[in-house]
DNA sequence: CGGTAATCGAGACGGTACGTCTTGTCTTGTG
DNA sequence: CACAAGACAAGACGTACCGTCTCGATTACCG
């Protein structure tokens, strides 16, 4: 019957991991990437802060980037993308500006890239995480709105380059404050390089 | 005697700096940044490979970041910026998505971010090198294209972060190898969004 | 009933530790000391060999110390004294470098020393597994030996420590193959030395 | 000219190895040792009680045990034997027991004999420098003694190893305080059992 | 026969030491 | 002076072992 086949058990005997190690943990790296930057977030000063052992660490994530990694870029969730292909644009402005916004991720992100330079599993998980799924989403509606006659039949994958890569400058590197502004901004100069 | 009373003399006594070995300094930083990533390549690992000591190069550079950056982002010299507004954007892009696409910055830039995270003067040092000239002048570019009534009244700062960062996504993150088609469709893409 | 008044009973529910577990740590201990010696002779690695989780040893032993030393100095059950003292100094002599020769208490003795150092308790009582008892019957063979005449009144602790010490040297130090010689040897140098 | 060929000037460019760390950091390990014994005697402690980096301790040492080692058992420059064959049996019992006596040679030994269970080449140096040297010079005086009809012709080895075995195991086992008197007991019982 | 208590494995935990590595400074001769 | 060679302090890195602990699962005795 259902149960004899049913689940293969797992067999998970011993001490179960101290989740609430992980969420300080997470915690801690989040603050301190904030407070003082990739370079000085220690894996020591993690520990020491966390009230946590280094060891407890280790055996949780294998580096430091994998760490940062986990603790900067949550799963977002899919969110439920927009039906008109204009407002999805512009939903995509303004989350890149808001992901690149938050200042654990500013901080973040140079450090991962830095130290997992050769880790190419690592590096495709992180541009995944951080654009993949949006950019697939993009090209569909794209295409319908190419269809339809409403937007001109343009390179998804550039119009993508534009909406986060503008974000990101925008954000980082220009350090923008008003936000929202930069959204509308952003997106209006990008319908309009698409829109017919 | 002459030698007494005459000029100042100015005392340069000692050995000159031997200009040698910034270039072999600075070359080898470059291959090494190629070859092996920000990470790993070592001040060490410079001196060593440059047949170089290691104070002679923080006599040069006070840090490995310093160091870096001279050696990923040499002064361009001021490009001549085109008269047609249109061809000045698409100039931009290209040029842009070659500077990005020069694996020496790809490595470049993250490493020194992080390493330069609390020199404040050297970030803007950096963002100027970059890309501050090329803003201001697109900025003119663009006021008198408004003028002239080809182009619409965009924001000049939100038009280089798209330039800017479009070409940055596409070499960096996304990774395109037909730099020349990526130059091509981001300037198409920028005009249509810009041009009247 | 004598069952209900007599011992307080105890209260041995439960089940009991299985002796077979006794046996393979030690034993394991044992051949790991030989073929590793004492700094690579792992509590983890015990465990792991002789098929035994961590806490099972550490349920019997209270340290790796305490582990070894059970299982390098097992209980001697007190040997019968020889009669005559010549005889019993030369049983000791061969005794001694019997003892000293079996390569597990070679590799023991001096990890015990150092993680026992502190243990005051424990060093006694490993020195009284060593050689304590045999110290005692000695001295009282000896008194015996000058009240006859036949043996000079030398201090017996004196004399215990040639023959522990020497054929701790012997054995341990000079590595002697010919355990059989050496204590011949070493029986009538120490004889020569004591007999009148 | 002899200066010519001579020394092959060994090009000692760059810094020399500070002589005053050698010294602070040997002295604290003897410190240590004393205090604390082998096991609790760590390098980091080393390090910081000496004020010194790790680092300069492992670049002098390539390990804790070769650093006691070098600590504990310093060369103690070849004493210069006794002309008679008793005298340097005396000396040889006072001698080593005041070597044993020391309570840095009592810590470091076992420590030693642990760590470096497996590198033969300081094993064989280690008992070099303890007894090797007495035990030649031992070997002759006893031979001459045997021509001249004062000794009986024992085995030198055994000799040595009652005499340093026996001094060892009353310093370091039944640790007698009153060494004077351990010395004087211990060189008549063996003179007794050697000379004629 | 069902409850209770001790065992067992597996393995996480804090702690601590290890030995290595890199950074940026400082020192010592040589040219 | 600049240079090479290299020692130095500081401190992070990742690994290893120790002795303790918490789990579930498994006995065996006891009422």
């Amino acid at each position: 019957m259902a149960d004899v086949d049913a689940a293969p058990r797992h067999r998970r005997q011993g001490s179960r991991r101290d989740p609430a190690i992980d969420e300080a943990v997470l915690a801690t790296t989040r603050t301190l990437l904030i407070e003082r930057g990739y370079a000085a977030t220690t894996i020591d000063l993690i520990a020491a802060t966390a009230g946590v052992s280094r060891p407890a660490i280790y055996r949780r994530w294998t580096s430091k980037a994998q760490l940062v990694h986990e603790a900067a870029f949550p799963d977002l969730g899919p969110e439920a993308p927009e039906n008109d292909f204009a407002a999805e644009v512009t939903r995509l402005c303004r989350g890149a500006i808001r992901m690149y916004g938050d200042p654990v991720v500013r901080e973040a992100i140079p450090g991962v890239l830095v130290d997992l330079r050769s880790d190419r599993r690592m590096r495709r998980l992180l541009s995944d995480r951080l654009e993949a799924a949006a950019r697939s989403q993009l090209a569909e509606r794209l295409d319908a709105a190419v269809d339809e006659g409403t937007a001109r039949a343009v390179d998804a994958d550039t119009l993508m380059d534009v909406i986060a890569g503008g974000a990101w400058y925008a954000v980082c590197v220009r350090r923008v404050k008003d936000t929202d502004r930069a959204g509308r901004d952003l997106a209006e100069l990008v319908l309009r390089g698409v829109l017919r």
